[in-house]
DNA sequence: AATAGAAACAACCGCATCGCC
DNA sequence: CGGCGATGCGGTTGTTTCTAT
């Protein structure tokens, strides 16, 4: 049984974009919203593939697009993310407001995975090169931002931080080495972001790993509807961004709850802005930091940033 | 100034998955 | 339960821009 083509090629343009091509689109999905890629070229007047359509809006379009370069913070917060969850570009974008799957996948490919190498970390493991003469690892920790990243990810089989301990190890010592993300890959057992299944959630895996939370969910930190303890303020208010009215709209079409965040284990209660990592930022709005004290003064150190320990709990949904 | 090669980025393609019927 | 259409994801390719010579 054949696919069908997801549109009717014979009348569609392809390659770049015109200015008209944008502003037609733009207007459509202003009036009408985001939504029905398929028939939306033709209502749009767009000789378009729906597809195409639904790129050029997600990746170039949508007005709460971040652009400009990255910064140094959001590197690590790729690497970290990519240590955990692989090439699961999506879920990454989820935790990088305005930024999105292709643009943080391109910014990978050409810039991150030089900088790890650049420090002897093999992006696709996470682990350090090994050098075939010495069989020795290469372990570069002098690297200014985030150095200290492969003694936390790669110097180690376990991370353990103050009160949480996430294990990456296998339980058969002799079985070859295994990429963190390799194991979160068969570990996880539902996408919440994207509401998709995900196999492999045995009582055995869960054994592998018994530390880690096998539900590890990801999705955007912050979701009023469901944490009413957040502050309502203006300055937290506008943090719900178009892109996130955006991904909500996507994924209550999936009938899927989104990630809560905001508030820790221990019930002091942060704001999203630095359950992202902003520290010290202006828009924080927390009403207390993990320890009790103000976060404004030390923010709150999303993933771990600081102390090299993740936070799974700021990934978990209830 | 011209050119080649590298880098960056936008867009396409195929496939997986979801929800509906 | 299976088929099908719609959507989203990740890999790849094509084009443009930048840089070195």
């Amino acid at each position: 049984m054949g696919r069908s083509p997801c549109c009717e090629k014979a009348h569609t343009n392809k390659g770049a974009w015109t200015k008209e091509e944008d502003d037609r689109l733009i207007s459509y999905i202003r009036a009408h919203g985001e939504g029905c890629w398929r028939s939306l070229p033709k209502a749009a007047g767009l000789l378009r593939c729906g597809k195409s359509c639904r790129l050029r809006w997600i990746n170039y379009l949508r007005p709460d697009l971040k652009r400009g370069n990255f910064s140094e913070e959001e590197d690590e917060l790729i690497i970290k993310l990519h240590s955990l969850l692989g090439n699961k570009w999506s879920l990454i974008a989820g935790r990088l407001p305005g930024r999105t799957d292709n643009e943080i996948k391109n910014y990978w490919n050409t810039h991150i995975r030089r900088k790890l190498l650049n420090r002897g970390i093999d992006p696709a493991t996470h682990r350090p090169i090994t050098d075939p003469d010495t069989n020795q690892t290469n372990i570069n920790t002098t690297t200014a931002a985030g150095g200290n990243l492969n003694q936390n990810i790669n110097s180690s089989p376990e991370v353990t931080t103050g009160a949480t301990t996430i294990s990456f190890a296998s339980t058969t010592p002799n079985s070859p080495a295994t990429t963190t993300h390799d194991l979160v890959k068969k570990e996880i057992s539902s996408d919440s972001f994207t509401g998709r299944k995900i196999k492999n959630q045995s009582p055995e895996n869960q054994e592998r790993c018994p530390d880690l939370n096998l539900e590890l969910r990801i999705g955007p930190p912050h979701h009023q509807h469901q944490n009413n303890t957040l502050s309502s303020s203006s300055s937290t208010s506008s943090y719900m961004t178009q892109h996130q009215q955006s991904v909500e709209y996507h994924h209550h079409h999936h009938h899927q709850t989104l990630v809560t965040g905001g508030r820790t284990s221990g019930g002091a209660i942060i704001c999203f802005t630095c359950s992202m990592g902003m520290k010290n930022s202006k828009e924080c709005s927390c009403t207390m930091s993990l320890n009790g004290t103000s976060s404004n003064s030390t923010g709150y150190d999303f993933l771990g940033l600081k102390n090299g320990a993740l936070d799974y709990r700021s990934l978990e949904m209830k």
